[in-house]
DNA sequence: CTGTCTGCAAAACTTTTGCAAGAGA
DNA sequence: TCTCTTGCAAAAGTTTTGCAGACAG
């Protein structure tokens, strides 16, 4: 029902892969995390999908996308009050994040995870890892500043 | 009107620097955070906020917490969905957030706000920031893992 | 065929806002 | 006094829930 079937392919499997079950509506919505570049909301996401499906609900795309994040195929970047919509995007290889406090905009920055890296960083995180026994899974690095030049736009793509 | 008189000259000296007006709303608000060491949510500083000053109101709580966030004195912590309330802290030495997975408790790690450090993480970040002007403020650092041992706490502090 | 998922509408909840009355400098 | 702030109540906005019908496996 997608227009890339073998896009759709991927995506089923990727479904398949965590144990979910593989309704249009989940691949729509998780093709559409795929094929965006940027970080979209949720409504970002409904408005998109019901291009393909013109019966989906806002409730169903919250289902699907809290599905894909409890599966770790996405992950929910919050917004910085509680009146801002949350972002989502696939979790692929990790990245940091440059929020740019002018115009909300937020870029992806490649990470390679390396807890290593991370434990070199400050004697007491170092501490924490080695000592007290808290395993490390993952991190999110926001780092907050702005452009200096006016390049960059006033929102963020898609 | 505050129970310690000497912690409330210093709160107050701390409104007075920033350009604020000394309310008692606001020197209990900016009080309990610095007296808490958890992470408070708006509604937990109201709770304790209204032992102090029965008539203060949700609204002035949340007013204080932005004018002071505003002011540089405090912190937000957004939660991780849209219905979960936000959570503040007093911005003295920053400090990473030490996010166990199991329990949703959260620890402060001491910071060193290093640029260099940071540059130094990665090569794509470095270039980010010496090269295409973006001007780094600050950093959030959320370390996602978890203890070991079961000597977690079920509920943070506070 | 069975258990899961969708769609709808309403609820839940945090946060914001408007405005009259009150307090700080 | 004059402006900024508070308190109240209602609004705004995102996210969740309950339930009947639909669909995937």
């Amino acid at each position: 029902m997608l227009p890339q079937p073998h896009e759709t392919s991927a995506i089923r499997i990727a479904l398949e892969s965590v144990g979910c079950r593989c309704t249009q509506q989940r691949v729509a919505v998780l093709g559409h995390l795929v094929q965006a570049d940027g970080h979209p909301t949720a409504d970002d996401v409904f408005q998109a999908v019901k291009l393909l499906i013109p019966s989906i609900s806002l409730a169903t795309v919250y289902k699907s996308l809290e599905t894909l994040v409890t599966a770790g195929l996405a992950t929910r970047l919050q917004g910085d009050t509680g009146l801002v919509p949350a972002r989502y995007e696939v979790r692929g290889h990790g990245h940091h994040h440059l929020r740019c406090l002018k115009t909300g905009r937020v870029d992806d920055v490649p990470m390679n995870f390396d807890p290593e890296l991370i434990a070199k960083l400050d004697p007491e995180i170092e501490s924490r890892l080695r000592h007290q026994g808290f395993k490390l899974t993952g991190y999110r690095l926001e780092l907050l500043g702005y452009y200096e030049q006016a390049d960059s736009r006033e929102v963020e793509p898609s």
